[in-house]
DNA sequence: CACCAGGCAAGTA
DNA sequence: TACTTGCATGGT
């Protein structure tokens, strides 16, 4: 059975790592909620701010409209950037005020399309941002790129060391099958493999299962 | 103490 | 277009 370097890496990873079950949430809103506030920043520190805004009942999109883009900063201090954050998540649910009416669900259930365009639009949401809400929250069949996918793979010479997002989310979608648990399991398995064996500053670690490939 | 973490936008030349 | 800088907390 032949198959190709991109396909034998994610079987590798998951055969060494198992299942990620991806993403650590409970929710679709949590989910976006978590994608704006893991920009940078560990999870760790999201986690703590995630807590904050649940013990007061408010990770909800109706409670989170309520407040202020000041009482918001409050609650969410411990994931850093938490003014800049605290306006980025305002402005995401101005945005799905303005164009679903207030009703989250039908964002949701929006076309794959529509939807990261209407992402992109909302001033603090990029690339990773959105794909990541578009996959884990709404379910669509996307790839996932971050600073880890490229350090990885470039890493392993399998994705160029000058290059952009979408040339690497390109080389993901062109030489894998269209699944949205594989693209939901690597993407979480490249951010398990980066934080255990791929370091950033770090010389490439001989005990990476990702050195099993016959490149 | 220094460095890092699941980005993005705005400013400069 | 191609760099550079600001944003900020908490863990190692």
């Amino acid at each position: 059975m032949k198959t190709n370097n991109y396909t034998e890496a994610y079987r590798l990873l998951y055969d060494h790592f198992g299942p990620q079950e991806w993403w650590p949430g409970d929710s679709p809103f949590e989910i976006m909620v978590g994608a704006i506030l893991t920009q940078n920043t560990n999870w760790s520190n999201v986690q703590k701010a995630i807590d904050n805004l649940k013990l007061e009942e408010l990770l909800s999109y109706q409670s989170l409209a309520l407040l202020t883009v000041d009482e918001i900063a409050q609650y969410i201090r411990p994931a850093g950037y938490y003014n800049l954050k605290a306006q980025r998540l305002k402005n995401m649910l101005d945005m799905v005020a303005a164009i679903y009416n207030g009703d989250l669900a039908s964002f949701l259930d929006d076309e794959m399309e529509t939807a990261r365009e209407n992402l992109l639009a909302v001033k603090g949401i990029g690339p990773e941002t959105a794909d990541s809400i578009l996959l884990y929250a709404c379910g669509h069949p996307v790839f996932v790129v971050d600073m880890y996918t490229h350090r990885v793979f470039s890493r392993h010479n399998m994705v160029e060391e000058e290059t952009d997002y979408l040339s690497i989310q390109d080389v993901f979608l062109n030489n894998l099958p269209q699944d949205k648990q594989l693209y939901n399991e690597f993407h979480a398995l490249i951010v398990r493999v980066a934080a255990t064996f791929c370091k950033k500053n770090k010389p490439l670690c001989s005990r990476c299962p990702l050195q099993g490939l016959n490149l």
